[in-house]
RNA sequence: GGUGGGGUGCCCGAGUUGGCCAAAGGGGGCGGACUGUAAAUCCGCUGGCAGAAUGCCUUCGGAGGUUCGAAUCCUCCCCCCACCA
């Protein structure tokens, strides 16, 4: 991976690849072949520390600058931050304390160490260069952009159309964000291809400034474990980076066939080649679609968590979800005899009311011991350790209450 | 500033001649069957409490009111949108 000596186009080769959108190739070129490190830019939220893998692919195309001598500068976007959306109508930004951003920012830089090299990785926090904006500049910030030009992005034109109200604080946010290129002198800037708008905006903006415009580089977004819905926290169908190597490897393995070689191709090192054998192989049914995704868990639980743990998490998956076998570290809960089953799983978090509760049982969807829990009105009567399995992914060890 | 249209359960979205509405439908979530896995598919559940049953309580922007009874009618308030200016 060592490719400090490489040549401008053999590098263009590489970066290019798993690009959506590159605005432009030629332009990129050409500042590869000036022979510096480039200034390579992503802004961050830090209002959502919680890294995930669709934030992974992005981070991956950055290593690869980086591998290939770049230099990363991650913006923190404290300013746009601490400000929130003022209208309060976005629960998305919240308004953040100082104290806040400051803790966000450093989990933030921790997780995303986990692709980035922090040697060559800068920080940055956009306040140093927006709070002292006078009002004067921002005006004149914005007269630089067009109305018409704002509701080219998609989902500003779509929102205007079905009458979502958009503020005009929103319109300022890409702004701000061209700011962060022309602050840091970006050479490229990434984002996924939803930031599109934003980026070119940042070129826009650049150039009225005197700079050389920003090279503009997009990648996939990643459908989230639904398969359907971006990958994104508030959808619930996200991947963290900080999930532990267990849930990792079973969310991994809960994803619909067909996203498995696309997860391939954006967040592992599997060589192309290989990756096109089994999507032909599955096509062709020569191999079972669940060894691919097994062996794409296992891939991905190995970058972050190390082989040991892999290969640990996915004993475990076989154990308990092939076999049928229980899991190897249970919740242990103690019990008194005489609590009724209902009762206990609202207790231990099984259920989160009793209503629901009375709804597993009445399912089928409690198991003491492997046997089904008959009705509701069951109540405990154990005196050694038993196995309560609450739905498909919930064990419990219950343990008399001496 | 004027006129008109809206605010519904986790989300989207029906429902406004008052009762049959805890509220259609879809999504999501959960459970079951099946399986190749927490894929796909099919079936079921999805406010709370109680429970063998059609039982009770809280919910349809907020506060009051009319009524035996209101998401549905009236009053005031808050918020949103469109068009015109």
């Amino acid at each position: 991976m060592e490719g400090k000596n490489m040549g401008p186009e053999e590098q263009l080769e590489i970066l290019k690849r798993n690009v959506v959108d590159l605005v432009s190739e030629e332009e990129l070129l050409e500042r590869l072949k000036e022979g510096r490190a480039l200034n390579v830019k992503l802004g961050v939220d830090p209002s959502r520390p919680d890294l995930h893998l669709g934030h992974a692919v992005v981070l991956r195309k950055l290593r690869e600058f980086q591998d290939l001598g770049h230099h990363v500068i991650l913006i923190i976007g404290d300013f746009t931050g601490m400000i929130g959306d003022p209208s309060g109508r976005n629960e998305t930004r919240p308004m953040l304390t100082e104290e806040e951003v400051k803790e966000n920012a450093r989990s933030y830089a921790e997780q995303a160490f986990k692709i980035l090299d922090p040697e060559k990785t800068e920080l940055r926090y956009n306040s140093e260069w927006l709070a002292p904006m006078r009002f004067a500049d921002v005006i004149k910030l914005a007269s630089k952009y067009t109305v018409a030009r704002m509701l080219e992005r998609d989902d500003f034109s779509k929102r205007f159309k079905e009458g979502v109200p958009i503020s005009i604080a929103e319109f300022l946010y890409p702004l701000a964000q061209a700011m962060d290129s022309v602050a840091v002198k970006a050479d490229v800037e990434l984002g996924g291809t939803d930031q599109l708008f934003n980026l070119l905006v940042g070129r826009k903006i650049m150039e009225e400034s005197g700079l050389k415009p920003q090279i503009v580089m997009t990648m996939p977004i990643v459908e989230g474990t639904d398969g359907k819905m971006k990958m994104s926290k508030s959808y619930g169908n996200y991947i963290a980076f900080n999930d532990t190597p267990k849930d990792m490897f079973g969310k991994l393995m809960s994803i619909p066939d067909d996203l498995i070689t696309k997860y391939m191709r954006l967040l592992t090192d599997i060589p192309i080649n290989e990756i096109e054998r089994y999507e032909r192989e599955m096509k062709e049914k020569r191999i079972n679609p669940r060894d691919v995704k097994m062996l794409l868990a296992y891939e991905i639980t190995k970058h972050f968590y190390g082989e040991d743990e892999a290969e640990k998490a996915k004993e475990e998956f076989i154990n308990v979800f092939s076999k049928k076998e229980l899991p190897s570290d249970m919740d242990e809960v103690e019990v008194i005899n005489g609590e009724s089953m209902v009762n206990l799983l609202v207790r231990i978090g099984a259920a989160s009311s009793k209503s629901e509760a009375k709804r597993l049982i009445n399912q089928g969807g409690v198991k003491l011991d492997g046997e089904r829990i008959p009705d509701i009105k069951y109540s405990l009567n154990i005196n050694e350790e038993r196995v309560l399995k609450v739905g498909k992914r919930k064990f419990y060890k219950l343990i008399p209450k001496s």
